[in-house]
DNA sequence: CGCGTAACATAACAACTGTTACGCAAAGTC
DNA sequence: GACTTTGCGTAACAGTTGTTATGTTACGCG
């Protein structure tokens, strides 16, 4: 056998060139020629590890929501209940360039998804994931009885949290990471200090 | 002269095209091309009416912010309070086909702004004129004295309504017109029905 | 009734796209 | 050391892109 690579760690870094062509021109800049400059290889081996560029694209996304999956999963099992709440929500705020970043791809693949079935189904899994786990977070964080529009409330949670992410990375300067944490403060405190809905509809 | 035409009519067909492309397909699928075919005509047309792809799109962009815009002028300024800053709200929100268009559209061209300059201050300014104008809309809405954290709920209001209409036009299926409606009811309520944040950070 | 110009359509152009084919180097086996 | 196979670079290919140039139509004025 002539000399063996990572094949693994390959994959992983052209998905990551993915990733900054992706966060830096849109859908429409992602082009093999680019991936392959960013990650500083040529086309070549692009099509060598990924059979065409849907592949490719397919394991960028996959790897990306694996990484979230994870981090998550370490949050979420830390610490008193809301805390854990807490360190999760800001898992998705752009808070870092990292997340930053990710935050970026995950909505051009987000809205990307409307156009293709396929992908719309693993993001239908994904979110609907996302807000199971968050439900079981926020329920474990209220200091008072399950309150009947629990649902309403986590999914309201969700859409800020995603909102703010995408107004966030849109324009960082008007939102500062102080700001995100000041928002997510106050809302948290809204869902979880208000017993009951006395709605004034 | 020879035969007139409406000219600015012809742009606002094709502008109007260049939404149903860009929903349909993506930034990546926009190509003029594809907008003469949506607008039944051809490129020379296109060319005609608009010096380049650039202009096009600047025109469509600027023609949806100005319908967006002249809604909610006419909803902000009939009803009470509380009706005002729903209805306002419920045009950020994709319950029907026309606004689920102009949501999609929104969002692509947002995300487009983050490579691009001159797209980012057209965003930026009208995202600024979007909170304040919701910042009075609660203000006059609220049935108790100015909460000091005001700032941080119409903001976390703003965040709600974009990730709520954002996930809605991704899965429609998941997010029927019932659900965004019963989360924005939800929001408003702890918005509004809690004088302070009793914040158990 | 010409006839000039606004209002288009058609087509050609170079640049760029994803994909495929081909070539070569090098590391291991015999 | 010949030989095979993995790992990759180069280049050609057909299709698509935005743009430009060049026709062609038809309306309204003289």
């Amino acid at each position: 056998m002539p000399r063996q690579v990572d094949q693994t760690e390959r994959r992983q870094a052209m998905s990551e060139a993915v990733w900054r062509v992706v966060a830096e021109q849109g859908m429409d800049g992602l082009t093999l020629r680019a991936v392959a400059t960013a990650a500083g290889c040529t086309t070549g081996m692009l099509t060598y590890y990924f059979r065409d560029k849907k592949a490719l694209l397919a394991h960028a996304r996959s790897l990306m929501h694996q990484r979230m999956a994870d981090r998550v999963d370490v949050l979420a099992s830390r610490g008193a209940a809301q805390e854990r709440l807490r360190s999760v929500c800001e898992q998705a705020l752009p808070l870092d360039d990292e997340r930053r970043l990710e935050i970026v791809v995950w909505a051009h693949f987000q809205l990307a998804a409307r156009s293709d079935p396929e992908l719309l189904e693993q993001h239908a899994a994904a979110h609907a994931s996302w807000i199971r786990r968050l439900t079981g977070l926020v329920r474990d964080a209220l200091p008072f009885p399950e309150p009947s529009d629990l649902y309403e409330r986590v999914h309201g949670l969700v859409a800020c949290l995603d909102g703010l992410a995408l107004n966030a990375v849109t324009d960082p300067g008007a939102y500062p990471p102080e700001l995100q944490r000041h928002v997510l403060t106050t809302h948290l405190s809204l869902i979880l200090a208000t017993p009951k809905g006395t709605t004034t509809p």
